[in-house]
Order: C-alpha cells, then sequence, then structure tokens
DNA sequence: TCCATACCTGTAAACGATTACTATGCGGCT
DNA sequence: AGCCGCATAGTAATCGTTTACAGGTATGGA
C-alpha cells in the first residue's frame, strides 16, 4: 500500500496526495476531500522510512538518562514523553546506568537514527560524548552542563538557592548545627550539590564541622550508615540535610530503629521531592525539583535549537523548599514540628 | 556522506561496501579490510532510513506500559532496554496511563513507524487495539491476555500460585482469618488478582469474610484507607494479603500511625516485591514477580514471532514468596516473627 | 584445451515518499 | 486577439541503501 495506489485510486498523481498529506495549501478542497476519502478507504499509512529518507527529518527525539530506577526519572521520562506526543514526535529512550560507555553506545545509536534532537538529562557527560554531539549538528540539551556552545543548550538547577533555603529555614527554626550527607564523589552532581551546601552554610554564616560531612551513596544504604554514624557522634549536628530523598529516607528509617524520633531528635531534610517523601513518616521536608519543568524546558530547547534563532542558551530552574513534618523547631524539639516558615504547595492545590 | 563516497574511496562498488556493513561472507577478507579501513577513515555511518526504506526492518521495538510512575515498571523497561540495545535494537516507549485513547494513540504512532514488534506489558488492552494490531501483522506480545492468536504470544502470570503459596503460609502461620485489600475494579489486573486470591482461599480450605475483602487503588492511599477500616472491626481478620506492594506499605504506615504493630497485631503480604518493599520497617512478606524474567521473555517472545516457526505461544510466570519480617505466627505473635517457612532467596545470593 | 565450479565483485533496479519544475486552464487586462 | 498571472495538478528526479542478477577470474578435473 503505497502512494500511487492513492493516487490512482483517487484519480490523482502522486504530487497531490503528498500535497494533502503534509496540508500544503496548493490543493483545491474537492480534490483534497477526494483524496482524503480514497486514503481511509484504503486504510493508507504513509512510509515513515521514506518520509525520512526524502526529508532528512525524524520527528524522534532521543531522550538519555542515568537511572531509571530513580524514581526521579520516571516522572521526567513521562512528561517529556507526553509532550512529544502531543507535538507528533516520538521518543526513543537510552539508560546510561551511569556508565560512560554505555553513554557513548547510547548516544551513538541515537545519532545512527537520525534523531532531530537529544536530551541529555543526566549530569554524567564525559568529553568524549560532548564531542560525538558536536559533530553531529544535532540540537542537544544538558542537564547541569558547565560549558556550552554551538547546537547545545543547557538547563541548570540553582542548587545554591536551594540549599541556602533549607539551611536558611533550618536557622530560623534555631539550628546551628546541621550536618550534610553527600552523594558520591564520582557523580558530578553529587559534587556540585555538595560544594552548593557549603556555600549555603558560608551564606547563612553557620559554622561547619569536618565531622558533620558524611559520604553517601544517593541510594537509601548511604542514609542508614549516615544515621548510625551521626547518633554515635559525641557532639553531633541537630539538623542533618541530605544530597536527595533517597537517602534522607534511608536515615529516616534508620533513626527509627535506633529508637531517635525525627524530626525530635534530629532534623531532616531532603532534596528532590520524591512521592515517596509524602508517604514515608514523618513525612519529609525536601526541596522540590520539578520534573515537569526539567522536562518541558528540555523539550522546548530541542525545538528551539532546531530553527537557531537565537534565544537563551541556559534556563536556571529554582528548587524549591517544601516543608512537611521532618523538620522542627530545636528549642522545642520535644513538641515536634512548631513553626512552618513556607506551607507545602501542593497541600493547598 | 553515502554509501558512494566510501565506495570511491575504497575503490570498490557500493554493492561491495553495503556486503562489508551487513558482513555477507561474499566479500574477500583483504577487499573488506580496504573498506572497514574506509569507513573508519571517513568516519561513515549508515543512514538509517534508508536502510529501513529497502529492507522494510527498522529494528526498532515498541514498548508499551500503562504507568512508568509506578516502581514496577522502570525495571521492567531497564532489562528491556537493555536486552534490546544488546541485540542491535532501539526501543520507542508508550506510556498510557490507563488511558485507553492513549493506548490506541501509542499502537498507531509504533505502527506507522514500522516497529518489528510490540510488547504490550499493561494488562488494559481494549478490544480495539487488539483489531488494530491483528491488521497490521506485526509480532506483539501481551501480558496476561487471556485471548491469543495469529501474531499474538502471551506472557502469563500464575496470580493462583502466588496467592496460593502466600496463603499457604500464613495458614502454616496459624493464620485462619485472612483479608484481601484488592485494586480498583477498572484494572483488568486487579480483578484478576482478587479471584486468584479467593480461589487461593478454597485451595487451602480457608473461610472468607465478605468484610475482610476491601477495595484499595493500588496506590498508597489505598492501604491507608484498608488500615482505618481493618483495625476498626469487631473480628478483625490475623492477616492481610494486598493486590500490590505499594497498597500493603500504605497500610503498613497507617498501622503504624494507629499504633498498631506489624506483625504482632496483624500480619501483611504484598504483591510485586518492589524495592521498597525491602526498606519500609519491617521489611515486606511479598510475592516477587521477576521483571527482568517479564522483559526477557517478552523480547525473545517478539523475536520468536518474527518468524513463525511456531514455538509456544504462552508462557507462564511464577511469582515466587519472599518471607521478611511482615508476617509472624499468629500464636506468638507478641514474640514477633519466629517461624519462617522460606527464606529471603535474594539475602542467600 | 575446455568446461564446471566456486568465489568474488559490479550494475542497476528497487524501496516509498517529497518537491522543483513544468504544464494546463481560466479570468482579466490592454 | 494577445498576454499575463494565478490556481491547480502532473512529471520525474531524488534521498541512501540493499540485493537480484550478471559478469569475471581462478582452480581443478576430464
Amino acid at each position: 500500500m503505497d502512494i500511487l495506489t492513492v493516487a490512482r485510486h483517487a484519480g490523482v498523481s502522486t504530487a497531490t496526495v503528498s500535497r494533502v498529506l503534509n496540508s500544503s495549501n496548493k490543493v483545491k478542497e474537492t480534490t483534497a476531500a477526494r483524496v482524503r476519502a480514497s486514503i481511509r478507504k484504503l486504510q493508507y499509512v504513509p512510509n515513515t522510512s521514506a518520509r525520512n529518507l526524502r526529508s532528512g527529518k525524524t520527528n524522534v527525539y532521543g531522550l538519555v538518562v542515568s537511572d531509571i530506577r530513580n524514581p526521579f526519572f520516571p516522572d521526567l521520562i513521562e512528561h517529556f514523553e507526553s509532550l512529544a506526543t502531543n507535538h507528533g514526535i516520538d521518543v526513543t529512550f537510552a539508560n546510561t546506568g551511569y556508565s560512560e560507555e554505555r553513554l557513548l553506545a547510547g548516544i551513538s545509536r541515537l545519532l545512527e537514527r537520525n534523531v532531530d534532537g537529544i536530551a541529555i538529562l543526566t549530569s554524567e557527560v564525559s568529553q568524549a560524548a560532548i564531542d560525538k554531539l558536536h559533530e553531529s549538528e544535532v540540537p542537544v540539551v544538558f542537564l547541569n552542563q558547565p560549558e556550552i556552545g554551538g547546537q547545545f543548550r543547557n538547563i541548570t538547577i540553582d542548587y545554591v538557592q536551594g540549599f541556602t533555603d533549607a539551611v536558611e529555614h533550618l536557622r530560623m527554626l534555631g539550628h546551628r548545627k546541621i550536618g550534610f550527607v553527600a552523594g558520591p564523589p564520582v557523580l558530578s552532581s553529587a559534587v556540585r550539590r555538595r560544594e552548593a551546601f557549603l556555600t549555603a552554610l558560608k551564606v547563612c554564616k553557620l559554622p561547619m564541622e569536618r565531622e558533620w560531612l558524611l559520604e553517601g551513596d544517593h541510594k537509601t544504604t548511604g542514609g542508614q550508615f549516615a544515621a548510625e554514624h551521626i547518633f554515635s557522634m559525641q557532639n553531633h549536628p541537630t539538623a542533618v540535610v541530605c544530597s536527595n530523598d533517597m537517602t534522607a529516607i534511608g536515615l529516616l528509617q534508620t533513626a527509627h530503629r535506633l529508637g531517635r524520633s525525627i524530626p525530635n531528635d534530629l532534623s531532616l531534610v531532603g532534596f528532590d521531592d520524591l512521592f515517596l517523601s509524602e508517604i514515608v513518616q514523618p513525612p519529609l521536608t525536601t526541596l522540590h525539583l520539578s520534573r515537569q519543568d526539567i522536562a518541558t524546558r528540555a523539550f522546548y530547547a530541542i525545538q528551539a535549537g532546531t530553527d537557531y534563532t537565537g534565544g537563551p542558551r541556559t534556563t536556571v530552574i529554582q528548587p524549591r523548599l517544601v516543608v512537611r513534618a521532618s523538620t522542627a523547631s530545636v528549642a522545642h524539639s520535644h513538641r515536634g514540628p512548631q513553626v512552618r516558615q513556607k506551607t507545602d504547595r501542593r497541600s493547598r492545590s
């Protein structure tokens, strides 16, 4: 079933059928109607490969993430995919599992497929990958890459602002001794979060004890380890900020197991705002990072990249502090959470 | 940069280059080496659209899931994608969000893309969708569809066996009053699980009280509601099986909040074995449903569908009971979990 | 010497769309 | 009458591969 069959059935040429398909305005309405009738009758579906070959466009975007198992990403994928679908674009998916090899392989696959654009929504991007993308001239959008140029766009998360909000919130609650559980130092996003936290402390003019700076793995196990460590300290912090929610959740549960109360014995702040964080007991105070926002900006950044009309090359996303029940005033800690700096916006809506 | 450029550079014809690319054995090794050298030197990458057009194959499989936000699916997607990648196949992804409209739209998109096969890994499939797929003659694999035929394959989960194991486990622990929290009745998978549980009760010759059969929503909220309901009953069950883990987790947390102990006041069994289920306190006894297994069988079922050599059209997956700490003997319930019918296999390995 | 065979390579016709260019018809203007 | 411009539609080249078919050459056997 090809365009010629349709053309014959409708008594026109292939060019006319093609014009109808692409809604060119150069076809008389009565003819177009006849062609559309034939298309429907024959159940004709245009051949995508032929179209792609001829036009050079595939209407496919590539989406690269580092770890689909991290609950952060499914949200992102869902939003990106549904947005793309609404624009008639399909999404081919690549998961790197934090492996540079898989990242490179994934990029190669996408380039071979002639995708019209690529969103690399992981902070772990090697120079080799960047070089490869640069050669290809495909529009690309990154997450949190420091250097950009050419056909590249960038989405930056303002970690400093986010952590400053969190630290300030804790400071208002009377906390002066604030610890941090970092992510694995091999992840650049973890390093960046750690740096941002330290900056936030300085901004809020709070002291930092070397001992209060722990290293996790961005999984619950890291939080478990951190909890044991913290409660065994002589002079432990009264509040802890975690590099991500999974860490905070692990910490929370181990604190329970050790018979310690969150937030009475320790205030806890996460980062990401996973759906899990609302569910755990107590619900977690955390920094909300909007997946919808990231997905939307990524999509439009790629679209913008398609026509090099300029526009901003970098867009900044602000995390938003969501105060729930895992943080409380240090002075009244035995009475549980008292002061609410901000309320959870989602519970309002 | 096309195949002709490479051919000229290597001093051969395009046919020879093509044969080298497709590793035909009809090319002399010395010639092939020369061609490969040219390919590398020119950084030639074959044009996928042209290949697809000519060969009729796209080397793309479509993957349809109902809800990527459900932690069950990312695992599945990850395994499917990595398997496909290893076979040189890309995955285009469609999320239906349980909407029939989106399901149909997604299938249409995949068919228009000429994918070589489709895995529909959701139980919610309308007849219209099946008809559409049937016309297309593309190999398709379903999850839990009762009727199959033509180019269709099916992966069935043996819910009855799974729930029978769970009920038997509880019976061995002395439980006689076992409740069930079902999923939303609009989901066929939820209905099937509910039926299977009732069958399991019969198999184990245990009574069923109408009151012990609750309705949830496959999310934590359903479990929360169920917990409140159960503990307010005069004659409440000593054990509850849930249609999925999310429900069980919600139930668990609300029980905590109500000051009830799991498993001392109530034994709890989930279904799916999400990573979460190991993390919650107490870790959840549940039925493990192997995502890797499902993904692998789905992939090979599609491959098998490509050549109609027959082979079984249906493959059955057995859930596996994983005993953790949310179930305990009813007789010694005040002493916590005592009897272990089976151990968690994963903790052994 | 000649033919059969095996092995290697080239020629050129597809695959199914898009689109530049060309053709036709018709109304209006000089 | 002749010409122009506009709206509409057709012809055919083109995108970059794959592959059926057709050579061509070397080897071995008769």
